[in-house]
DNA sequence: CGCAAAGTTCAAAAAATATTGAACAAAATG
DNA sequence: CATTTTGTTCAATATTTTTTGAACTTTGCG
């Protein structure tokens, strides 16, 4: 136990009540209550809305050990959660001279943030749409023409969604911030 | 029993396997899929997407009856998912002569269908971020100066998403068709 | 290398969510 | 108004998703 006050990153006093957001002050745990439930809009597990939203409220990069420690969750969850942060570059790695650790900071972007949300989470489940429509067109083409002029009419509305779809992502994009 | 065989809406010849989908023609199958796999894009149950990729694949309306007998689930969910639908202006009821029950059609234009679904299910969870919100704000105008300062900065962040995501929307829907 | 700290993985447990179906309510029919 | 059909509600159950934690891998250090 060579460096044990690594609790530079704390401020305001903390509240030790018994719930599960012990050791964290009144502001933390309304941020953290906050990204949580930002989290559950957009169909994230509630340890990922945690984790970015003490980031967030941090003043200084955190360790994964930090994150454990104040949140009370478990080494599995945070390093899932900071993972999947990590890939939609929602934080990012800090390094800092003499501690091996990772330590983290939040993207505060929200263009940034949006995107990484998009291409980790939407864009692939976009593609396997994709895939998705062309089987059928290929069932559509096997069947009688009577059915396939019904069909075809409804497949032909969904190509339509898809496009709008695709174009509206790189265009709000383009309005999140410049 | 006076009127058994309402299967005018039926299509196509039947796949009586004995998986989840007996009873429908390959592409209503298809249909049904790609739209589960849509509902749970955007985080709802799997039946809502089963009843609405049902209709959506039907020449003609159909009635709460049918959809149970056709994808095979329970009443309860059949009714739940079509209240669903129906509070978000997905699916509308048509009223056919000498027949008690309601039928349903579903809507097809891609700027109605998002703009029930942000009224339905994103509005109420924006509300409630803005609550959040204001609380937060409460809490950091109670801090000492110092602190204030710094989460002050947060806040302001949040703020300015927030402002900017209540922008998008209505653009957003303004580009979906006209 | 050998050790210890840091971080990952994944099977099992817990928690959250969706589905079922039986009891209930509403509404048309005769 | 009794009956039947249609549709809703909700407690119990089933399913899915998330979390946990112990075993494992990786990395840095002397």
């Amino acid at each position: 136990m060579s460096n044990m006050a690594q609790s530079a990153a704390g401020n305001g006093k903390r509240i030790r009540n018994g719930g599960s957001h012990s050791g964290l002050s009144p502001v933390e745990v309304a941020l953290v209550e906050y990204f949580v439930s930002l989290a559950d809009l957009v169909g994230m597990p509630k340890s990922v809305g945690e984790i970015y939203g003490l980031l967030f409220s941090a003043e200084a990069p955190l360790a994964m050990d930090e994150i454990i420690a104040r949140l009370g969750l478990s080494k599995g969850s945070a390093s899932q959660g900071l993972r999947f942060l990590r890939d939609c570059q929602a934080v990012r790695t800090v390094y800092r001279a003499g501690d091996r650790r990772d330590f983290y900071e939040p993207e505060l972007g929200l263009r940034n943030l949006a995107a990484g949300f998009l291409r980790e989470k939407i864009g692939p489940r976009l593609d396997e749409g994709a895939r998705k429509l062309a089987r059928l067109e290929k069932i559509v083409a096997g069947e009688t023409p009577n059915l396939r002029k019904i069909h075809g009419n409804r497949i032909d509305r969904i190509r339509t969604w898809q496009k709008t779809g695709q174009r509206i992502i790189p265009f709000a994009l383009k309005f999140l911030k410049g």
